[in-house]
DNA sequence: GAGTGGTCTAGACCACTGA
DNA sequence: CAGTGGTCTAGACCACTCG
């Protein structure tokens, strides 16, 4: 069990002291009020239970308490373990199971959401073919080299120019053709002992090897996406014509505490294929 | 008031038949299981009962009987007319405002939402300036006619080749420099009595004039996004090189029911702006 | 102060899963 | 069959808005 956090509802006194009062959550009102320096993890101080709730589940799951991929307590029991009501505990999970940190399945239990899920693929890889299913695609390592962050690079992922970064230079092919281009910049620290033959050997999308070996789960990423014009470079590994319409997209990924741990540039061909985007 | 749809829990009785059984819907069970040869609006036949509260919301919504930007009946008051208890009606506007259809006002009510919002503009306009702010646009239209459906258009917006659409050609400027050029298709049906003065003479949204003068919500859309090459014509009205990279985002709009009522194809000018998007 | 949505609880039954 | 999440209810109090 270890140390289990107590939750301590904060605001006027213990909350819904309705005819259910006696099996209220056990927090003594004294100790809350009183015996609190309190280091205070989360600053708005006056929050819902299960916001608080959410956060430390958070915490665990930044910990590494579960993995990707493992069921998570059953809500009875995370209920019985914060001393507050089954129906507090679901609405926390509710909510990191919108934000897509958790995976709920009727029957079976809570699990942490993992890239190795379809779904999960679905939201970070958004190039769909004009025609046809969307087919196994094919990749190619050009690059793999550490070396010392670009000012712009560094300033993104929140690092020091010239601290150690990874950076990856790959080639994504559909049906034989050469559709992708990405650059991937990576904190040299978060991911050491990475090289291009542990990328070359690996089975899978990027993201997962990336949360079974380093820990480093990626839950979210903010794009900005353009038109540009091939330099001669990227129009022979891309096999277009100098100067040919390329998408670029420009990516920054983040970990829990929106922590950005990877900078990717992709240049798409997007002749024969296109961005699917849905506006909700 | 009119006539109140009489919401009838399906499945294996009455639901919830616990010690609060006494106050439990009025529905009688009787009723529920012979007098409904039921024209059944939708299909499922088992889904839960905040499910179909709703179907009828969203019916009551597509029907005009709360017009963009109006309240809506108070949670007791929808509880007291469906015949269910509060909690059930909050599940369903709970999901009608994650699908951004319902906006919540703590201390005021519950609005149907509408494009006057400024956050619904952002949802739909993913254009941001490389340095500084998003500043005001200009627009500038340059054509609106009546014509014949082209076939692909026709396809897409769900009518028959020939039919009569709208088409709408505009360009809009940002401190001065034009930066998107849009070609609009709508169903001539919908959008009858719809001009270019209309158009040039409404400040504000197109999407708020739609909602207002047609009756027309759009809710949702999926788009295409591509890098092409700028034509002489296009290149002309961007103020670009002809051959000059331009992304081209082909959307296509929804209304209640998944019905598609806009097609739109923009050629954006990327090189001060770039098009925002989050993956979750 | 009245009315609204927001939070929290407690307990019931249902549907699904797997041993 | 036991255990899980999913639905539904009922009732309490809180926080916010506005007259």
């Amino acid at each position: 069990m270890a140390t289990v956090p107590r939750v301590k509802p904060v605001g006027s006194g213990a909350p819904a002291l309705g005819p259910a009062a006696a099996a209220a959550p056990v927090a003594p009102a004294a100790a809350a009020t009183s015996a609190t320096p309190a280091p205070r993890e989360v600053a708005p101080a006056f929050s819902p239970l299960y916001q608080q709730i959410k956060a430390l589940l958070t915490s665990s799951l930044q910990g590494g308490e579960w993995r990707p991929g493992e069921l998570i307590p059953s809500e009875t029991e995370l209920a019985a373990r914060f001393k507050v009501s089954q129906g507090t505990v679901r609405k926390a999970i509710d909510a990191l199971a919108d934000d897509n940190l958790l995976v709920r399945r009727q029957g079976k239990g809570t699990f942490v959401a993992t890239h190795a899920e379809q779904a999960v693929r679905f939201r970070f890889l958004r190039l769909v073919p004009d025609v046809g299913p969307a087919g196994g695609m094919a990749r190619r390592f050009i690059d793999c080299r550490r070396q010392r962050a670009p000012a712009e690079v560094a300033r993104a992922l929140g690092l020091r120019a010239g601290d150690a970064t990874l950076q990856v230079r790959r080639v994504l092919s559909f049906e034989g053709r050469p559709v992708v281009l990405d650059d991937i910049w990576l904190p040299g620290q978060a991911f050491k002992g990475l090289t291009a033959e542990r990328l070359s050997e690996y089975k899978g999308p990027m993201y997962r090897l990336f949360e079974s070996e380093f820990g480093v789960r990626m839950i979210r990423a903010d794009e900005k996406l353009r038109a540009v014009a091939a330099d001669a470079e990227s129009a022979a590994l891309l096999e277009v014509a100098p100067g040919a319409p390329l998408l670029s997209v420009e990516r920054l990924s983040f970990t829990y505490g929106d922590r950005p741990l990877e900078l990717r540039r992709g240049l798409y061909d997007t002749s024969a294929h296109f961005y699917r985007n849905e506006l909700n």
